[in-house]
DNA sequence: TGTACATCAGTGAACGCGCGTTCACTGATGTAC
DNA sequence: TGTACATCAGTGAACGCGCGTTCACTGATGTAC
């Protein structure tokens, strides 16, 4: 009976940060907790103790960079929002058609959320508390949906829309809209879904107006 | 120092039911942890201990009638339905012109999510282990979605809309999108966002394709 | 060159809490004889 | 009419668990003198 501790809270491999570099376990601490959301799915399963062991240290060692539980699931949420920025920013790399690239960004959107249900859940559920969720004009969710009225906007100015409305009212609907999709494909997989890209396609079309036949203009998918 | 027994776990008030009328409490903790969802707008506050202190019973007393937990938020869900669907159902009442239903409906829809924000959650959220979510096709709010659909074909039959497209797609569509207003709005209640009704109009009116000119079409309100 | 001391990057035991669930029990009420 | 017994509607103590958080501590490393 020699040991075998099960719960030693540190993997044999981590050694200590050399002096000056404390700050570095705070990106590994981010890092190991995103693993976790992206893996479980759900970021119920979120907790210092399991964080604390993907990384390699003691429960403890989380409050030397976090004050609390929820100010680190704050920094997950911002490092969702960058991985989706950069997913979106991608996919409409090389697209010049201004219809085609507001619907490869919608899709990104969307793409991103079902492939990444634990961080878009934290990131637009009400797992965080209100008063930590993001809120604010210059919050990373507002500067997404800033991107996206820009995007529609430039499809008004080129003419390729039915109709010309507020860019800001629209994009807000179709936000709203792609999160509908998004999220009850997340919640409900058992029903039997559209393919994503074409539903995402279908919304989009008819919440902008994308009917004036422009190069990629969609016809009726569903 | 005499007693003051604050855990005491049933209220003065309640008596047991008489012989025979054990089914009774059933429904009382049912009714209890509805109201308990609903008062907090939140499933993760329903326990077994909060719940049982509502009805004024033991703890214990709901396995009476549950095997757990889980099959006791069941309940609560079909209870949810039940409730959704009599709004729906009193929104329509009187109403004869086809759009004019569809948009009550629909509006209907949203205004429980939001003003049942618990109820909500736990019918459309992940709250719910997925062997207990309802997926069937005969389940409440698949049978939701159907009346959904065939809201739609009568538009679509009294030639309302601008276009023809299958019934049961559109309205999954449709579902989609209202669940993404809806479910939005709980969340981030801190965004400015638009009226619900507003926001619903012009999102069904775009998704079916309203703009045939009935008496009741809406214009651009959003 | 040697040593005392401050700083830094963590550790580990322990806390109280609320949770779902188990199990043996209670006490009132109806029924068979 | 009386009584033993079965049934029914619950009760209450206790369980182990994982949680977030607190607090005093450790041990390596750099630095001042």
């Amino acid at each position: 009976m020699t040991s075998t501790p099960a719960a030693s809270p540190h993997r044999p491999g981590r050694r200590r940060n050399p002096r000056g570099q404390g700050e570095r376990l705070r990106e590994e601490i981010v890092e190991a907790a995103a693993t976790l959301v992206v893996a479980s799915g759900d970021a119920r399963e979120l907790t210092l103790r399991r964080i604390a062991k993907e990384v390699g240290i003691a429960t403890t060692s989380v409050y030397l960079h976090f004050p609390d539980i929820d100010h680190l699931k704050v920094a997950i949420v911002e490092r969702g929002y960058a991985v989706m920025d950069a997913a979106r920013e991608t996919s409409a790399e090389g697209i010049l058609d201004p219809v085609a690239r507001l619907l490869a960004r919608c899709r990104a959107y969307c793409r991103f959320a079902v492939e990444h249900p634990g961080y878009y859940r934290l990131m637009y559920g009400h797992e965080l508390p209100a008063g930590l969720a993001f809120n604010a004009d210059q919050s990373p969710g507002r500067r997404a949906l800033g991107s996206l009225a820009d995007s529609i906007q430039q499809c008004q100015q080129a003419g390729l829309t039915d109709h010309v409305q507020d860019p800001m009212a629209t994009a807000t609907l179709a936000w709203a809209t792609l999160h509908g999709l998004a999220s009850l494909r997340i919640d409900r997989p058992n029903f039997p879904w559209p393919p994503l890209e074409e539903m995402t396609d279908a919304a989009v079309s008819k919440i902008v107006g994308l009917g004036a036949g422009g190069p990629s203009a969609p016809s009726q998918m569903i």
